[in-house]
DNA sequence: ATTAGGG
DNA sequence: CCCTAAT
């Protein structure tokens, strides 16, 4: 049996409703709802619903006992979970249909083997709220908190979301970040909030890593959802009121979560009937929903968010900023997180901002290249009432707002026995997955459909200006593996403690790279690139270039071929957990010098030799914080070459011959120069031997 | 951290 | 531009 697939990984996942609701905009996008099947509901939803429920639970009678409230959180749970259809839900040919996306958390939870329910949980088994615990995994400390909420206390720490992390997916690493203080207040400490940074990554979301329920020996059927989910279809057991806010959201929610702050001045036109929410329970529920999936961006005030669940209207009258999801952050490379912490994805209205702030420590080589293209629009659109649409041009630029729709994974091939257990695919799935994220990913863009190759261009060349199409932008992971596989013995010990007998299973990692649509492949599993920047220069201003869209060579070959292998062989699964350079740090845009430049690079040149880069680069580039010595280093190489070659040969923004002769003058100089200190230096080095 | 050179 | 050996 050869099951292939295209997993389309959605940045769908998990979707807080109850945020404020005049926040939230009018308009609807319907193509951004997601079509979910009711029995779909995800674990963290399933996770607050239980907590709701036990909250109200326990506020209702306080009285009852523990053994009692165990019980009855047992028995919900299990009803809960009995309302799904099957815990597996592979969907066939869903690469035709946007809406139907797999979600990489989706497909990692339908790789969850039941199996796994057996495995020692770090969770006493006697735990008095071991029904709950075993809905949600260890890994969740959300579920410690809504416990420790239900159980009255409130000095929680938010985080501390391990386990399966280290393979690619994301989770909050860093238990500090933030946390509940004693007076039940969301608390984001470090710089991430001041700064308004989140941490973000291209991951699946926790809830779905955790392991299976241990309560009844069923797997958890929960399957990712956003808010467009029905949230409590287990209606009949949890009482309406538990979580008021979801239940309402849940059927008008749109994509359009509106970064922007329209939603103030624009009240929802959805007018539901709003239920009292005033219960202390979705207060805390929120509360911690809040915690994990908004955050706030950096202009709004600290006791602002603590009242997410409080004065909404307050937020929203701050609302400089705006609410955005929190993305947990993605056990990347370091180098990697470095460039993503300066920026914020939203993960519901699916639009990348980039912050500009730039007062890093690290040196400008990678960070300060992405930090000052990157404006960040969120809070400032005026017009947002079209969201997405258009961007207020700020200054003298001009900048793109980008959504990600999706982002395609790398298509999977799996082969299995056909006696292999379901438990085994899944697991082999979540071999797949996890071996093509934990390889490292990278961004493919696609313009209308193409790919756009060409990483040195700027998004205007591209064709990516302000007022381009939204939907003509997409975007693709693609693997980094580019001959990095680390084929290893299959080892369950690895990652999956378990003891169920292993199929044969592989996964050709360098595999097609699916895009959308037609489906593009890259030829080119190099290219790194990470088109969603945009380019802005103040330090130096590269005149214009030539605004080609040089669409003929953003490829339209057809799909790389799945490079088949050998069934025979014993099943191998990659397991890299050493991250290749490649992955470590994109590479920096293409940032041509201007006539201006080369200007004042000759001219230091000229004055200092062709040895001294650095005080060339103190002297004439101390400002652009983009151009390192090398830089000047290898664009005075180029000049060289440039100046010595026939002016049709040569390209990009034309540079004067006058700079030209300069160059090869300066050039010859400074070499006989340098000759001259070597003979000067050659006898005497003869005298020394 | 810089320099020098190959890729 | 990147990568790195060599300073």
């Amino acid at each position: 049996m050869v099951l292939e697939k295209r997993l389309d990984y959605g940045f769908i996942g998990y979707q807080v409703p109850p945020m404020p609701r005049a926040a939230r905009s009018a308009r609807k996008r319907g193509t951004f709802r997601k079509r979910t099947e009711d029995n779909q509901m995800c674990a963290f939803d399933l996770l607050a619903t239980v907590a709701g429920n036990m909250l109200l639970e326990k506020e209702s009678s306080p009285t009852s006992s523990n053994t009692s409230n165990e019980k009855n959180r047992c028995e919900f749970v299990q009803k809960a979970l009995e309302n799904e259809d099957k815990p597996v839900k592979i969907e066939p040919s869903f690469q035709e249909s946007s809406d139907k996306r797999v979600l990489v958390s989706e497909l990692v939870h339908q790789a969850g083997d039941q199996n796994f329910s057996n495995r020692e949980s770090p969770l006493p088994q006697n735990d008095v709220h071991s029904g709950l615990a075993s809905v949600v995994t260890t890994d969740c400390s959300e579920i410690f908190v809504a416990e420790k909420l239900v159980n009255g206390e409130n000095n929680n720490e938010m985080g501390s979301f391990t386990s399966n992390v280290d393979l690619g997916f994301s989770g909050y690493r860093d238990s500090s970040n933030c946390k509940l203080d004693c007076e039940n207040k969301l608390i984001i400490k470090d710089d991430l909030h001041k700064t308004g940074k989140v941490p973000i990554g291209i991951g699946a979301d926790m809830c779905s890593l955790e392991d299976p329920v241990v309560c009844d020996g069923r797997p958890p059927a929960l399957v990712s959802s956003d808010s467009s989910v029905k949230v409590p279809l287990c209606g009949d057991h949890i009482p309406c009121s538990s979580f008021p806010a979801i239940r309402d959201d849940v059927k008008i929610v749109s994509r359009d979560d509106d970064e922007n702050s329209s939603g103030c001045t624009h009240p929802s036109t959805i007018a539901k009937s709003i239920r009292p929410v005033s219960h202390i329970a979705d207060r805390r529920i929120r509360k911690i929903l809040a915690s994990k999936y908004w955050k706030v961006s950096s202009k709004l005030k600290e006791e602002t968010l603590s009242n997410v669940d409080g004065d909404l209207k307050l937020i929203c009258r701050n609302r400089k900023g705006y609410y955005k999801r929190q993305r947990s952050q993605m056990n990347i490379p370091f180098k990697k997180r470095k460039i993503f912490q300066r920026s914020l994805v939203s993960n519901s209205d699916r639009w990348i901002s980039y912050e500009g702030n730039s007062h890093s420590t690290e040196k400008g080589i990678n960070g300060d290249d992405l930090g000052s293209c990157l404006k960040m629009h969120g809070a400032s659109g005026t017009s947002s009432s079209v969201v997405g649409q258009h961007t207020s041009v700020q200054s003298r630029d001009s900048y793109v707002k980008l959504r990600i729709k999706s982002f395609r994974v790398p298509e999977l091939l799996i082969e299995m026995s056909e006696t292999a257990t379901v438990a085994s695919l899944k697991r082999a799935v979540m071999e797949a997955v996890t071996s093509i994220l934990g390889g490292g990913l990278r961004v493919g863009v696609l313009l209308q459909g193409k790919k756009v190759r060409d990483d040195n261009k700027t998004l205007q060349q591209t064709g990516i200006a302000h007022d381009y199409p939204l939907d003509a932008l997409g975007f693709t992971l693609e693997p980094n593996l580019h001959k990095n596989p680390t084929f290893m013995p299959r080892d369950s010990s690895c990652m999956l403690p378990c003891d169920t007998p292993q199929p044969l299973t592989r996964y050709p990692l360098d595999s097609t790279v699916v895009h959308q649509g037609d489906s593009h492949a890259s030829p080119e599993p190099h290219a790194a690139s990470l088109g969603t920047f945009i380019e802005s220069d103040h330090d130096s201003a590269p005149s214009p270039t030539d605004t080609s869209v040089d669409k003929s060579t953003t490829d339209s070959k057809a799909l790389v071929a799945v490079s088949a292998m050998d069934v025979d062989t014993l099943a191998v699964v990659p397991v890299h957990r050493k991250l290749k350079r490649s992955e470590m740090a994109q590479r920096r845009i293409r940032r041509p010098f201007s006539v201006t430049e080369v200007e004042a690079l000759v001219q230091a040149v000229e004055k200092l030799g062709t040895g001294r880069w650095r005080d060339v680069k103190l002297r004439a580039f101390d400002n652009a914080k983009h151009r390192t010595y090398v830089d000047l280093k290898d664009k005075w190489k180029t000049l060289v070459h440039t100046a010595r070659i026939s002016p049709q040969q040569r390209r990009g923004e034309p540079v004067p011959q006058e700079l030209l002769d300069r160059v090869l003058c300066a050039h010859a100089y400074w070499s006989q120069q340098q000759a001259k200190q070597q003979l000067k230096q050659q006898p005497e080095t003869c005298l020394l031997l």
